[in-house]
DNA sequence: GGGGTGACCCAGT
DNA sequence: TACTGGGCCACCC
């Protein structure tokens, strides 16, 4: 799986989390690794940095909770208009963490 | 080739 | 709770 693919990978997999729900940056590596073999939690950060403009990149936080670096306001906002459960100045992982189901 | 930098993560202190 | 150190890997000098 070249570079490209691994972006492509990235970009689906984070249009498939739910509204209202969450993975974090470190998850979604953790389930590609499964395909590619490949599992950076920074690489995926990079990504949603650079690429990320198209999908809902606001579902996307860190392991903790904590919402994206520069762009906190609109990912709550966004969140909050899902649902999302939050808690402080990010959300309640216990609740809103994701996972795509096996096989998918 | 070598070194700095990030929308990260985890274990220690 | 907050800070640190090490590991991570594609990019860009």
């Amino acid at each position: 799986m070249g570079p490209e693919e691994y972006v492509e990978a990235v970009l689906e997999l984070v249009e498939r989390i739910p509204p209202g729900r969450v993975m974090s940056y470190g998850a979604v590596a953790d389930v590609l690794a499964d395909r590619s073999g490949r599992a950076s939690a920074r690489l995926v950060g990079s990504i949603m940095a650079r690429h990320g403009g198209g999908v809902p990149w606001h579902r996307v936080v860190t392991s903790s909770g904590r919402l994206p670096p520069g762009h906190e306001r609109e990912a709550r906002a966004r969140l909050l208009a899902e649902g999302a459960p939050l808690r402080g100045s990010g959300v309640d992982m216990r609740r809103a963490s994701w996972l795509p189901e096996e096989g998918m």
